[in-house]
DNA sequence: CAGTGAGCGAGCTTCCGCTTGACTT
């Protein structure tokens, strides 16, 4: 048995550490945080200097025992869990659970798994840095207060189940804030005039007036003045320029690429980018570094020369400057770069693009600047002496760029694409083949996809990088955000064209407004949002990690105590939790949309419990009408006329066997009702104008196929039922699946009573956590469905007050 | 599946950050 145990975070760590360390030790992993807050109140005595109460995380009871048990076969423990502020707690914790001296255990830190940097980590070792784990301990206690205070005042105020956090409330935030940002965007417009040339050889050369103009009435007279004119290269300037390569991949900068050049999600980025690296293919992918280390380095340099040549090989150590970083490992980079690509078979395709891109940015990253040559022109008109720009751009040397070119957002592409001018001389002159001026329209910021929503964190040095995709998860699973696409619309563009000494007007259409993968926030996001800004202005603040981090600095530096930091927190926490709690009002997102003009009604829109709606006639009122707002539409937004429009249902078409046929639209989308039977309308047909007739023939239809669907009766509320997804087993109101391996047909009553009760005590499909939330939903339903039933009637029970 | 837009009433929900696993569709 090994002398020396060695106790990392991570098992792929471990075992690669293992290999270099050799017989002498063992090492093993903890997988993470080992001991946490428990979930109740009595987490953190806040009155007794915030004292917490730490338990071993259930899901890790296993993994302590498995270490406890081997801990007395070696005379010596190590702890190597990262170089962070989280790191360095974990060895905390695990000091204490396993009952090692704190004072005088072992602890080596390396932010590269190499051997050079564990062996010289082995030779260095220190003790617990109590200050970092103080200051780790200050930011998960107030991380706590403030999850855990908020969280429960959004219970009583808005809905229950919500959840507010120092990190996800900022995130929704932003994607508010940029939302209305868009919503009230007055798009302003000028034209563009380009002119295309045609020189003596045949070839041809673009160019831009160099000032837009502003209106139509601008740009009409503008190409009416160039006509007839002649035009002259007045004065051509050529100027050297480079590009440099971008540093090496970090989680947030991995995300970004693996979005806009593969299209995954970050959350897909991150599973992919796990495999490879438990396979051995690339270094850590939770990561705020970017250097690398001198061994990859080394590599780089090899891999580079071999492959292009010395004069492509530039080194270079990049630093990171994001605010909060803390740099316990190194960049993502491949673990061999002289493997280009994956030749496991097990990996997949996703797996192969993603290490491509690693293996080409960290290679890219030791490569040489591209030096390029710009090269400007003017062409003065003689009519009017306006001056238009052409410019071109030779690409002298590649460098980098023969390997990779890094993506850009939407909000940041150049606009101008420059291409290669033929020789040109001042002097010259030009024979125009034609001008045009084209509308083009101002447009506001984009919205946030995933990946840019993670850069804009970043910079504001929220979150983490073993974070960033959970946050996004979390947000979307409170339903205040949804990633959706969206279709354009069409929008006329001003035209006007000079050619054969004539200008003539036309008009050009583009699609604004199209979106893909973006992020928007739902009704709720913002109505929560609206709450947490107004009573919580401090927490909701951009900076305000910014500066909490601050002071966790501090108490790591040793210059602030930790009890103090959280004291002043809360000094300026509890009384807005307090006053909240006791003032604010319950919020909806209420909002007055005008008046009924019939009834003379009062019709709002507000957050209902089953979601957005509008209201005709206000709480007094004895008589209401209430309708939920459509899929497209949002409280924010919607009209008068909107709200009207929804309230036409549901509409009665007329009788079908002496019962009502009605319209409307469900959770489902537009349907027409006879009774109990509901059919969905078809493509082309529309709730607010469908006829009886076309109704009945849908409600026909609808029955044929419910006839066709009983495959074998065998009770009222037993039978063997045709699905969407096969055949299944009605049980008195719960389906069950049936078996691959069974006819249906030949099912018997007994069959039935089995395949119930085997059912009964399998969980529910879906992951474990969902489970439990979904049949929990379920029962909810189930419940608020019967009260409804019990009173149906009452309309006007709404006793008293 | 689809209706509703309340509340004498049981107990629950929730944070951020560090890690990976294993029910089946």
């Amino acid at each position: 048995m090994a002398k020396n145990l060695l106790i990392v975070e991570s098992p792929a760590k471990a075992k690669t550490i293992e290999k270099y360390l050799g017989k002498d030790f063992t090492v093993v992993a903890s997988r993470g945080h080992v001991r946490d807050l428990p979930k109740g109140d009595k987490a953190i005595d806040i009155k007794n200097g915030f004292k917490p109460q730490y338990e071993v995380i259930p899901d890790k009871k296993e993994v302590i025992k498995q270490i406890k048990g081997i801990i007395n076969e070696h005379e010596e423990v190590w702890l190597a869990t990262d170089e962070d502020r989280e790191g360095e707690a974990i060895s905390w914790h695990l000091a204490h659970v396993l009952g090692l001296d704190i004072l005088n255990t072992r602890r080596i830190v390396f932010n590269e798994i190499t051997k050079p940097a564990i062996t010289k980590a082995i030779e260095n070792p220190r003790t617990i840095d109590q200050n970092l784990v103080n200051a780790q301990q200050a930011r998960r206690i107030l991380d706590r207060i403030v999850g855990f205070q908020l969280s429960p005042i959004l219970w009583r105020k808005i809905k229950t189940g919500l959840s507010a956090g120092r990190v996800q409330s900022v995130a929704v935030r932003l994607i508010v804030e940029r939302e209305r940002e868009i919503i009230n965007f007055e798009p302003s417009s000028t034209f563009k005039v380009t002119a295309e040339f045609i020189l003596d050889n045949g070839s041809k050369i673009q160019a831009e007036l160099a000032k837009k103009l502003p209106t139509k009435e601008s740009a009409k007279e503008f190409l009416e003045s160039c006509v007839g004119s002649a035009y002259e290269i007045t004065k051509l300037e050529t100027k050297p320029s480079k590009k440099s390569p971008s540093p090496p991949f970090r989680t947030s900068t991995l995300q970004q690429e693996a979005s806009r050049k593969l299209s995954f999600s970050v959350q897909q980025t991150m599973r992919v980018a796990q495999t490879l690296y438990e396979a051995g293919y690339i270094t850590y992918m939770r990561t705020d570094g970017v250097d690398l280390s001198q061994q990859a380095l080394d590599q780089a340099g090899n891999v580079i020369r071999n492959l292009y040549g010395e004069d492509y090989h530039k080194s270079r150590q990049y630093k990171t400057k994001t605010s909060n970083a803390q740099e316990a490992h190194e960049a993502i980079r491949p673990t061999d770069l002289s493997r280009s690509q994956l030749e496991d078979k097990d990996m997949g395709r996703n797996e192969q693009r993603l290490y491509e891109l690693i293996w080409k940015r960290t290679l890219a990253s030791q490569m040489s600047d591209a030096r390029l040559e710009k090269t400007t022109v003017d062409i003065t008109a003689s009519s009017n002496q306006a001056i238009f720009k052409a410019r071109g751009e030779v690409l002298k040397f590649d460098g980098f760029l023969k390997l990779y070119l890094e993506s850009k957002d939407e909000d940041e592409e150049d606009e101008d694409t420059k291409g290669v001018l033929p020789p040109l001389n001042v002097g010259q002159v030009l024979e125009l083949d034609y001008m045009q001026a084209l509308e083009r329209f101002s447009r506001p910021a984009p919205r946030y996809t995933e990946a840019s929503l993670v850069k804009k964190l970043e910079e504001l040095g929220i979150g983490r990088p073993s974070t960033y995709a959970p946050t996004i998860s979390t947000i979307i699973k409170r339903t205040y955000v949804v990633k959706e696409g969206r279709e354009g619309n069409p929008r006329n563009l001003g035209l006007f064209t000079l050619r054969d000494g004539a200008v003539s007007e036309g008009i050009k259409t583009e699609i604004t407004g199209a979106e893909k993968a973006k992020l928007f926030p739902s009704d709720l996001g913002m109505v929560v949002n609206d709450f947490l800004v107004k009573f919580f202005p401090s927490i909701l603040d951009y900076g305000f990690t910014a500066k909490v981090e601050d002071e966790f600095d501090k108490i790591a530096e040793g210059d602030q105590i930790w009890q103090d930091m959280l004291a002043e927190f809360y000094e300026g926490f509890d009384p807005l939790i307090k006053e909240t709690a006791e003032t604010a009002e319950r919020a909806s997102g209420e909002r007055e949309l005008g008046i009924h003009p019939k009834s003379g009604k009062v019709v709002m829109a507000r957050l209902g419990r089953y979601g957005p709606m509008v209201q005709l006639g206000s709480q007094e009122d004895e008589e209401k009408k209430f309708a939920s707002l459509r899929k497209d539409q949002r409280l924010e937004t919607i009209t008068l006329e909107e709200a009207l429009d929804l309230f036409k249902l549901p509409r009665v078409l007329g009788e079908f066997e002496e019962q009502p046929v009605k319209a409307n639209i469900g959770r489902f989308g537009p349907y027409v009702q006879l009774g109990k039977l509901f059919a969905s309308l078809e493509e082309g047909d529309d709730p607010y104008s469908i006829e009886l007739e076309r109704a009945i023939e849908l409600i026909k239809k609808k029955r044929e196929i419910e006839a066709n669907k009983i495959i074998k009766s065998f009770t009222e509320d037993i039978q063997i039922l045709r699905g969407r997804w096969g055949p299944y087993l009605k049980y008195q109101g719960t389906n069950v699946k049936l078996p691959k391996d069974v006819e249906p047909e030949n099912i018997t009553l007994e069959d039935a009573h089995r395949l119930f009760e085997e059912n009964k005590n399998k969980p529910k499909r879906g992951a474990k956590k969902k489970t439990t939330a979904k049949s929990k939903a379920a029962d909810d339903k189930k419940e608020t469905k019967k009260k409804p039933a019990a009173k149906k009637k009452p309309t006007t029970k709404k006793k008293k007050s």
